[in-house]
DNA sequence: ATCGAAAATGTATATTTATACAAAATGAAG
DNA sequence: CTTCATTTTGTATAAATATACATTTTCGAT
């Protein structure tokens, strides 16, 4: 749903740019940005989010996003950045999305997001340089924007 | 100490090489290595070890070391086995061997076949979810297959 | 061999996180 | 508007992990 994409999309930007050591903490700074949540719920977005709690010098722990194991792989994550290369741009029509992309990209790209098995896409069709996506019902074109970024964070830089 | 250091070794190689999802579970693979320790130990070895904990789809969670050394094989043996998973079936004909595999997968699965160069296998293409194997003459059907399973250690669920 | 300091480890429990179960929210169909 | 199914989230607590405090072990100095 759009608050809880919204939700994990923050989630991760504070990880990536903050050092939080609990829970609780992260808890106490999305409530400062207005989400409401309980640990629970923030337990389960950690989750799929695959954030780790590891270790750290001065803080006893923090929780990082790992690279290179936060798709399985290390391929795997190369070949996400790779394939951002070639996404060209999304354009929508009703509860269609249609990515282009350079030519030989779009079945690989659409395998990426197919994997991650995206709560606003129900179906994925890939030819050559084009993908189709069709989006659930009442999913916004925001919505989808952002679930595509979760999945691919390269691409903020081209959808944002 | 000697042994603390023995100990940690130990904790590495194991997850490295193993899929670990809880204390407990690692407590009793290192009990029955030989070493006695209590949990407590254990949460502080994996502490200064800078082990991890993330979510995984199959198991719940899993340990893992982020960084550190030996990270270039840590990736490699989990690249090779996220690929075993993209591996559906094997069949045969006369000197031919066919492995279909999920979409996009068949030619990063054909190159880590033709990196280990196994002697039974004289030639391979791949196209996006096939891969075609030609067989060395005097190669029988088993010798194939246990020669995959050499390379990809997770194949074995499926074809032994 | 003895002693004392430091390191390592165990015990017990505090703290933190994960989840079973229930409730609420959401969306589609009629 | 109602109903039903699905998803999301909260509550309560189970499960897992971290650590305070105490004990044991180790090692170096004498």
């Amino acid at each position: 749903m759009k608050n809880r994409t919204k939700r994990q999309l923050a989630i991760k930007q504070v990880i990536l740019s903050s050092r939080i050591s609990s829970q609780d903490e992260l808890l106490r700074i999305l409530k400062d940005q207005g989400f409401e949540l309980t640990q629970a719920t923030l337990s389960r977005d950690l989750k799929i989010l695959k954030v780790a709690k590891v270790s750290d010098k001065e803080l006893g722990y923090v929780y990082i996003i790992p690279e290179g194991v936060n798709i399985e792989s290390q391929r795997e994550n190369s070949r996400i950045n790779f394939l951002a290369d070639g996404f060209r741009d999304l354009q929508f029509s009703g509860n269609l999305a249609v990515i282009r992309t350079l030519p030989g990209y779009a079945n690989s790209l659409a395998v990426v997001i197919d994997k991650a098995e995206p709560y606003e896409i129900i179906g994925t069709i890939a030819g050559d340089d084009t993908i189709l996506l069709v989006m659930r019902e009442g999913i916004t074109h925001s919505d989808l924007i952002n679930s595509l970024i979760l999945v691919m964070p390269k691409l903020e830089d081209k959808l944002g």
